[in-house]
DNA sequence: GTCTATACGACGATAGAC
DNA sequence: GTCTATCGTCGTATAGAC
């Protein structure tokens, strides 16, 4: 829709380079990527690609930030549609193992990925606004009575530490079920270990 | 000591081969150091690097196996020294601490590369056998009781995932206090976790 | 075993036509 | 905006002297 003014591919090049760009990072790694292998995957020509992109770390760049905004934006629902920690914390871990299953380029480029290595100047994921809004229903939670009161970062990362992990190793390829369906068992666990 | 002849470097070029580059690829990843790069930190010509070595992802491989090799040793220890699930899986996680903060670039490199990136045929660090050796302890505290009968993996990244995102936390800067400060918050929420 | 010099290929990025 | 062709650089790995 919006304003499809040429006949193909209405403008949205750029969204067909960094899905192809995407799937090829998280398939073989940053730099096991070369910008012919983008433009390959892509079905659009080298010039293409550097019209749209400053260099091969502009893609990276962009595709780190949709990845980025998405997350908050879907964490922002979660805020507005549970009024407890308890609620939100399952929510967001309820969250994260749907898009590990249904997308799982884009958890892997989020979890799994060394944005230190190609994104020099980002700071790391941990440290990004997803992972500050998650710590926010931590400590709101302490603030509420429903958490132990303790170190922030020690809540945090006990309770979703363990879902966290739980995401790479289903991406390591050890678990024998879906990765959903542990979500029960692990949620148990990660409330019992911070809960009053 | 050993078997010293020469009068430099009893003959162990190699070891300060290594030394480099583990200093070097946690530095700046595997991909942004050179053989150059290694020649120059190790104090050492491209020539010797490639008599030692097979290749650039050979002094990688290495390296992943000393550091393999050093862990399952440790774990034999903490096994032998110590009787019950909680005694051990408490030890482990103080060894982390205390080698996270030693030995910062081991840790670095064994928790914090993606190996599969340069190391394609090497298993994933999850299933190596130190990790494995980390399940066994959980799974002995679930057969004698002390643990809460569940998934194994489910158990052992709930006990486990919180103490190892505290250490990714800290490579990161996130944490105001030293690592080890926090150890016993940390060892209290994660053994409720789990316990029976 | 250690060194220097070099071959060779690959990749990122640009130029310039359409 | 998209393409092809090409340039320059850098990095791995080897050759061969000492």
């Amino acid at each position: 829709m919006s304003h499809v003014t040429s006949k193909k591919t209405p403008g949205d090049t750029q969204a067909q380079i960094l899905s192809a760009t995407l799937s090829l990072f998280t398939g073989q790694g940053y730099f096991n990527t070369s910008v012919h292998d983008i433009a390959r995957e892509s079905e659009v020509s080298i010039g293409s690609i550097y019209h749209h992109f400053k260099d091969k770390e502009g893609v990276a760049r962009a595709l780190y930030n949709d990845m980025i905004n998405r997350m908050s934006s879907e964490l922002a629902t979660i805020k507005k549609n549970h009024n407890t920690a308890h609620d939100r914390c399952y929510a967001v871990i309820e969250l994260l193992f749907i898009i590990t299953e249904q997308e799982p380029d884009i958890m892997e480029f989020m979890l799994y990925s060394k944005h230190r290595e190609f994104l020099p100047n980002e700071r790391p994921v941990c440290s990004s606004q997803p992972f500050e809004i998650m710590r926010e229903f931590v400590q709101d939670g302490m603030n509420s009575g429903e958490i132990q009161d303790m170190d922030l970062m020690v809540a945090s990362t006990c309770l979703f530490g363990g879902a966290i992990r739980m995401i790479t190793s289903s991406m390591d390829g050890l678990l024998k079920k879906p990765l959903s369906s542990y979500i029960d068992d692990i949620w148990i666990c990660s409330w019992r270990a911070v809960a009053t």
